[in-house]
DNA sequence: GGACTTTAGCTGCGATCCCAATTTTGTCAT
DNA sequence: ATGACAAAATTGGGATCGCAGCTAAAGTCC
């Protein structure tokens, strides 16, 4: 046993080549899956099943889910029980607010340290990121959002600012994925363009101001829908 | 085996009661040890070793080490070796910026429902703190200077943010410690009285300041020393 | 037939075993 | 004495096993 699922291996090693240390690869594995959404909050994962699922043993999949739930991407449930934790209003406020403090500013510092590839490479991704929503498709969107920020983001020499950033992401993902799933990504308007502009002019105050009218506005209406 | 260290193990038991799952114990018994500086950046963590110090096997030690490593506070290098990172002039600065982004905003947050008692309570502290600082000693002050931040930010209702800034905490705590140990803690002025009064007085914009100041005079010159 | 009790099957957690890799040490040749 | 090379010991990582706890479903009694 433990050499089933071969279907599943293919992904994870595709996710990081092939495996230098496995925990890793699985950690990584997850953290994808949670950012892009694929596992949505409030279902149980379950050591074993995803063991079975990714063709290794409970190890590996213990480590990944230790680091997740260290990052609060994840939860263990007084015993017996792993779940992605549902989102509340509260932590959706705490959330939005640590991503309004430290996204604009990781944005504005990094702006001087794009080049002229960096804003291609974001040009790209913004195009790929209209036709998903012309296209409908979630999760292309989300992988889209994600990608662009983070460009961004890494651009800069803020290695521990970008890593709490993408502490924040793994837990909105879940969450954002759901919403998406219910209201479409029809009314999702494109506010990257802004962000865009902001950076080929060079303009770190409006690049701030882009960064967070992005986050605003991608949260702030959802978060009025989603409580109702 | 694993029933020897038997002193050790009160450690644990002392820190967290009696252990309701081993490896919470672990993981905040080393986080303990590595805000208060009790390890040293460039040490080797080992996991036999600590197992064998706190008397448990290396599982849990394993899971509480992944868990410190998904946080910064411990790097895997490569194979074979874990340690704690040591500091660099671009972490310190990445680490400052992120603790003037996220501290004085906390404590704003945290203003309004901080009472008397929690008022009572920090002037406590504080008075511990004075009498470490004029005694020397390094590892009293730390917990004081802990102390006094964290019952500030926990008081608000922000338990993400508080839990990034824990994660910088804990990186930074074992660097502290050595700058700490080579320049004494005499040259260490108590800034804690200047945020004690906006906070007495409700000033939000004060405390912010008080709290900036205090990171930045508490580290700023310290930086500044360390790499010459 | 409904409600309570029991039991059986998962669950996560800790211990132990094993392995590959790396570091360290010891030896031999220069 | 010093260098390199080889062998051994220690390391972290993965797999497997066993245990205690909770959950839920099945079974029983009124």
């Amino acid at each position: 046993m433990a050499r089933a699922a071969s279907a599943v291996i293919e992904v994870v090693d595709d996710a990081v080549e092939d495996a230098p240390v496995l925990h890793a690869s699985i950690y990584e594995e997850l953290r994808r899956r949670l950012i892009t959404g694929k596992i949505v909050p409030g279902v149980g994962l379950s050591t074993r099943g995803l063991a079975a699922e990714l063709g290794v043993s409970q190890m590996p999949v213990r480590d990944a889910l230790s680091r997740l739930a260290a990052e609060g991407a994840v939860e263990i449930r007084s015993k017996r029980k792993i779940i992605v934790p549902p989102m509340t209003p509260e932590r959706f406020d705490d959330l939005l607010h640590c991503r309004m403090l430290l996204e604009p500013d990781a944005a504005a510092q990094a702006l001087p340290r794009l080049g002229a590839v960096g804003v291609r490479r974001l040009a790209e991704i913004d195009a790929g990121m209209d036709v998903a929503l012309a296209s409908g498709d979630v999760l292309a969107y989300m992988e889209g959002n994600f990608a662009f920020h983070f460009t961004i983001y890494r651009a800069g020499a803020a290695a521990i600012q970008t890593r709490l950033i993408e502490t924040l992401w793994l837990q909105f993902g879940p969450f954002m994925r759901v919403v998406y799933g219910r209201f479409g990504t029809a009314n999702l308007v494109d506010q990257h363009r802004v962000a865009l502009d902001a950076i080929e002019a060079g303009d770190a105050e409006a690049l701030r101001a882009a960064i967070a009218g992005d986050i605003r506005d991608g949260m702030g209406l959802i978060a009025r829908n989603s409580w109702a």
